[in-house]
DNA sequence: CCTTAGCACTCTCCGGTCGAGAGTGCTAAC
DNA sequence: GTTAGCACTCTCGACCGGAGAGTGCTAAGG
């Protein structure tokens, strides 16, 4: 966004150094530290006052007086869009992502191997958004109620697929309002094409039906994450998340792992990351509060779509603290994304 | 497996209080909480000497002199033996388990459904087994290098399916070695029937291999686990063991997850769990050390094997720690696995 | 003989204090 | 502009001591 060239080429060297070092050892690093592990040619005093400055600039922290300096979220952007430079994958790890597909039959099967090997290569957790099923539409939607405190969500589509997702009701509600719901997002959503629905179009028609009828309040968000029933993401090695010590204290932990598993939360996730015109193989970077959603705060996803002929088909990520190893991830991503869409082209462009 | 009957009726009582309220509170307890909350018509003094009895037949423990009693596994044993009496799912509940399969077409649809119901209705995490295909033999299997610490099995079913799997080589290993390797395996496994591999078929394989070749030393066991392919077993709700205090400490977390992500493990665990002759219906508890995995020690599963005409096809089961609702947890995995039993025998039996 | 009240004892937990260690910011010299 | 030196600040771990909870034992009461 800004202020990336702005730094004198020391700084940078600097920066750089910093986010290295914390990246690999998950402690705020000081001037001393710096200046013997690092050949900057310069004395940690003189580290010292580069470091203020850095500070001042907003790109490092300070846990508190007299601990070492941590990268700010904007520290991270600028090294991530300045000072690192992705290299292509090691050859044993391409070796690895080349293979992917060896013998293995079937898209969804594809995928999770997709999502395995994304996460072994980056050491990380990694998402992976299957595609939604091209052309179908909604042909109808009911809204049963089973019991107090749950709907029943059915859905059929044009190629006669069915879904249904329990629904968690907030408060409990008649019969009368939930046949009035059904048929209103019936209206709505009739039709429709699948790949159209994005999390921004159900958001509005949430919105809609709020003023609709003020007392449904937060079921709106919660039929989003139902309807999300055909973006299913793959999550891979979620356990690697749960061992990064920035983790470990109190239910973060147990937090993440709740957001993990509501697919609909996730999808929105990378909704929200999706650009308009990202071509295929281009990584996205989204560090910590840039993600605006709680819950990550302290996360980045490192991401690129993967498609068939140009066409966007579905995304790929490596999820991991903010203390991420971005240069690798980028490259991982990058990599298995490419690989990915070479291999759906290969197979499915007859 | 004993000392069920031998306890006097007054011991069962305070037996079944102290499980019950540290099932809710998770903190040890106490004779005066006992003698308080519970209407046992007994003073403190008078509970207190019970509690000594029962702690030396080793139902209880006491984690340090001078705090509450704690259930031991041998006390759970107890209780889920002799003291508990799990009711039928209250009608919401069960209302909600008929509803279950409500327009849901699909086996792997319905199981993953059935897997999210059962945590939802236990709150805990759940496991469902996914049903190995019948009758479908391995046709060939082949071993590939992929780099000097991957390589890469390929397993091809009769019924044209192919499946692969990175395995991780523990040092590195020649082509030609693998290549024995690969062909041993293929004269062990080659046309055997998926439906026999169980874990300890292929642990006594594994065992010949290694006596083969002395270098493989924990090959097998990675083999076994990546043999698992075709039994996967679907996971919800995992956050609910995150957020456990017990497991909030250190890396409890990390490696539990750990576990429940390698299906080849799980498999293993859900295997050593079916004690032969089990009917659809019938409900089997592990407790705690009883599972004798280690990353298991402190939790406890409850499960029940689903079928189709009486056979088996796979295995429903919730997890939780050994401080977990029993009765619940009995009521909820009885129900849904009949349930799902009568799903599938109405549906997939013409 | 079983039950209960009373009491001394033990153990954890919590708050406060203290010293060690790490790292900074400032100043003065090079 | 760079560096050495030094005082200052802050965390962390160890240590201590009191409060609280719970036990085990003993002796009195039904």
């Amino acid at each position: 966004m800004m202020a990336g060239p702005s730094l004198t080429p020391r700084k940078r060297d600097i920066l750089r150094a910093v986010v290295h070092d914390y990246v690999l050892t998950a402690e705020p690093v000081g001037s001393r530290t710096l200046s013997r592990k690092y050949e900057l040619g310069l004395s940690a005093a003189t580290i010292r006052n580069e470091l203020s400055d850095l500070e001042e600039e907003g790109l490092l922290r300070q846990p508190h007086t007299s601990a070492g300096r941590v990268p700010s979220d904007r520290g991270y952007r600028v090294f991530v869009n300045d000072l690192m430079d992705p290299p292509e994958l090691p050859s044993d790890k391409q070796r690895m992502v080349d293979h992917m597909a060896y013998q293995v039959e079937g898209l969804q099967e594809l995928l999770h191997q997709t999502a395995r090997l994304t996460a072994v290569l980056a050491g990380c957790t990694a998402l992976v958004r299957v595609p939604r099923p091209r052309g179908s539409r909604i042909r109808t939607l009911s809204l049963v109620r089973v019991s107090d405190r749950e709907a029943l969500l059915a859905l059929v589509t044009s190629s006669g697929a069915v879904t249904s997702r329990l629904v968690p009701l907030p408060a409990p509600i008649a019969d009368s309002e939930l046949l009035i719901l059904s048929s209103f997002l019936n209206a709505q959503l009739r039709d429709r094409p699948l790949d159209t629905l994005t999390y921004k179009t159900l958001r509005a028609i949430s919105a809609r039906m709020e003023r609709y009828q003020a007392c449904l309040a937060d079921l709106g968000d919660r039929l989003i994450d139902a309807l999300q029933f055909q973006d299913e993401v793959i999550v891979a090695n979620t356990s690697h998340l749960a061992r990064q010590p920035e983790f470990q204290a109190s239910s973060k932990v147990g937090h993440l792992l709740a957001f993990l598993e509501s697919g609909g939360a996730v999808v929105q996730l990378m909704d929200s990351t999706v650009d308009e015109a990202s071509e295929p193989g281009t990584v996205q970077v989204r560090i910590g509060s840039e993600n605006a959603l709680a819950d990550l705060a302290e996360c980045s996803l490192v991401s690129a779509t993967y498609g068939l002929r140009g066409q966007t088909l579905g995304e790929i990520a490596v999820l991991g603290p903010t203390r991420l190893d971005y240069s690798a991830a980028v490259s991982v991503v990058r990599s298995v994304s490419r690989r990915l869409s070479s291999i759906l082209t290969e197979r499915f462009s007859l």
